[in-house]
DNA sequence: CGTGTGCCCTGACAGC
DNA sequence: TGCTGTCAGGGCACAC
């Protein structure tokens, strides 16, 4: 065990473990009832919601970016972010005061629960789902094959906001947030105050092998902890991770070379970095 | 149109 | 102990 404890914001590994865990128990499944205990999250729940839901087969999971995509019969897919707080949690004993959104099949029940209200819940035609707002500016998926140097050259190219803040645009990159940028332009040996066009092209070469392996790192630790969590009560996609960057102000850098992780703001939040080996 | 700023919200935590 | 202030940040509205 080497690094810093956190139990996590979701982001895009929690999003994608809280996914897979949902579809081991909705896939295939009738939704037998859909109940609201408030309004909104961020923005109004959908007006048909519970009404589309409510009968509705879960035919398949999936994610995009941040949103987790529960895939229906009825060409309607149910779509949830957890924002900064969101969790679901199955076979819940008792209910929990930021339950917002309560679902349930002949085998299981599920609740959404967001103290902090960030998330959102949307339903969207599943035919015109690139169609949909959020989706239709979204850069690559970081794990795809859509993400490579050529892309980030090229989506790059003559911008002067710095490195940092380019990579959380999601037109740039689809589903990348604060820890996450911190951790691959640590990884990459990037400075994360470089502007984003005078990266240099050996830097971009590094940079998308370490976006991938932070993430798919990240995920399989959240897969193993999966199987902990899946359980009666459990939360899915949350877990501690280990991180060489983020949060972890005034201590030594991993890579041993004297330097001493930098908290830095940009953009209004925090950045934590190397001065030494990221150049 | 591209870029920058502030807001939404609650819980955790520090300081007194 | 209990209060107050600060911070966390993804996405979006808005200003320039």
């Amino acid at each position: 065990m080497s690094g810093s404890e956190h139990k996590e914001m979701p982001e895009l590994p929690e999003v994608e473990t809280t996914v897979r865990g949902l579809a081991r128990f909705l896939e295939g499944e009738v939704v037998t009832s859909l109940t609201l205990n408030r309004p909104n999250l961020r923005r109004p729940f959908p007006p048909d919601l519970v009404q589309v839901m409510t009968g509705a087969r879960i035919t398949h999971l999936s994610r995009r970016a941040k949103y987790g995509l529960i895939h229906t019969d009825r060409d309607a897919t149910m779509i949830f972010h957890l924002g900064m707080s969101g969790r679901w949690r199955i076979d819940p004993e008792s209910p929990e005061t930021h339950d917002h959104l309560l679902l349930t099949t002949a085998r299981n029940r599920f609740a959404l629960c967001d103290p902090r209200r960030f998330g959102s819940v949307d339903l969207v035609e599943t035919a015109a789902l690139d169609r949909w707002p959020p989706f239709a500016a979204l850069g690559p998926e970081p794990l795809g094959a859509g993400l490579s140097a050529a892309h980030l050259k090229r989506a790059l190219a003559g911008k002067v906001p710095a490195i940092k803040l380019a990579l959380l645009d999601q037109r740039i990159v689809a589903g990348l947030g604060n820890i996450y940028v911190c951790e691959a332009l640590w990884r990459a040996r990037i400075n994360p105050r470089k502007a984003a066009g005078k990266v240099t092209r050996p830097q971009l070469e590094r940079l998308v092998p370490a976006i991938r392996e932070v993430l798919t790192a990240s995920i399989r630790d959240g897969g193993s902890t999966l199987r902990d969590y899946a359980r009666p009560d459990g939360e899915l996609g949350y877990f501690a991770s280990s991180f060489d960057a983020y949060g972890r102000e005034g201590e030594p850098c991993r890579r041993e070379d004297g330097g001493l992780i930098q908290r830095i703001t940009q953009g209004g939040r925090s950045t934590w970095y190397c001065p030494v080996c990221q150049r």
